[in-house]
DNA sequence: CGCGAACGTTAGCGTATACTGACGCTCAGG
DNA sequence: CCTGAGCGTCAGTATACGCTAACGTTCGCG
């Protein structure tokens, strides 16, 4: 059956939350460059394994990490593709920004339009 | 004096604090078009305008909102710029990863070069 | 097989956070 | 001056979150 005991929450949204810890942003910088284990990316850190571990967890359940294994190890690297989502509600405030200067613009427009004679 | 009872908190983690709730995205989506005032962004939704009021106050110390006063009235648009700190922490995300897909090339290209006897 | 290494998982605790309700403040009109 | 509209702010509460400590699991090696 399927278990969904957290009503889901959209992709965006668990990113969003999971990005939200500087922590595990500041994970994700170090497997942007390079693939790292689990015990090398705690003792970056000051806190517990443990803590790191949660953390990881949360990344890749966000679809922010990939993980894979190699013997007892755990290797991570980033996945740039679980930003996407993020990427688009950049782009979408963004281009609501422009939307703001264009409305200003066709304004513009139409009044000089209007003064050179109507329409075209 | 400065305040600062808050350690500073760097800008970018209190944008990405802030757009880390639902909620408060999709308010940031409600005035990234058109100015709204206070009532009007909290009859959007179903909660106490104590709530939406809080939610503005968060967005507009991440820097996210604009606040304009007109009358008793608050209006609020969406601030853009706001959202330059987390479109670097994007765009630092992807260069990596570009720099792993780089990495693999050259080494491919290496390997080619030696293969074809030495430098070209 | 047994042992140690490398991780993940669970229980418990302190703090942050999102909400409601009550109150206070400011501005426009009569 | 006084009233009402429009918002922000202050307690208070329930839930979520991050951290630690103890335990469980899987893999490699002698």
């Amino acid at each position: 059956m399927s278990p969904a005991a957290v009503p889901a929450a959209e992709p965006l949204d668990e990113a969003m939350r999971a990005l939200a810890e500087p922590r595990r942003r500041a994970i994700l910088r170090l497997v942007a460059h390079d693939e790292l284990a689990a015990g090398e990316i705690a003792a970056a850190f000051e806190v517990t394994r443990t803590a790191v571990s949660q953390h990881l967890t949360v990344l890749r359940n966000a679809g922010l990490l990939s993980e894979r294994r190699e013997g007892t190890r755990r290797l991570y690297r980033a996945r740039p593709e679980g930003l996407s989502g993020l990427r688009e509600f950049l782009d979408e405030m963004w281009s609501s920004a422009l939307d703001g200067a264009r409305r200003l613009v066709e304004a513009d427009r139409a009044d000089r339009d209007r003064a050179e004679g109507g329409r075209p």
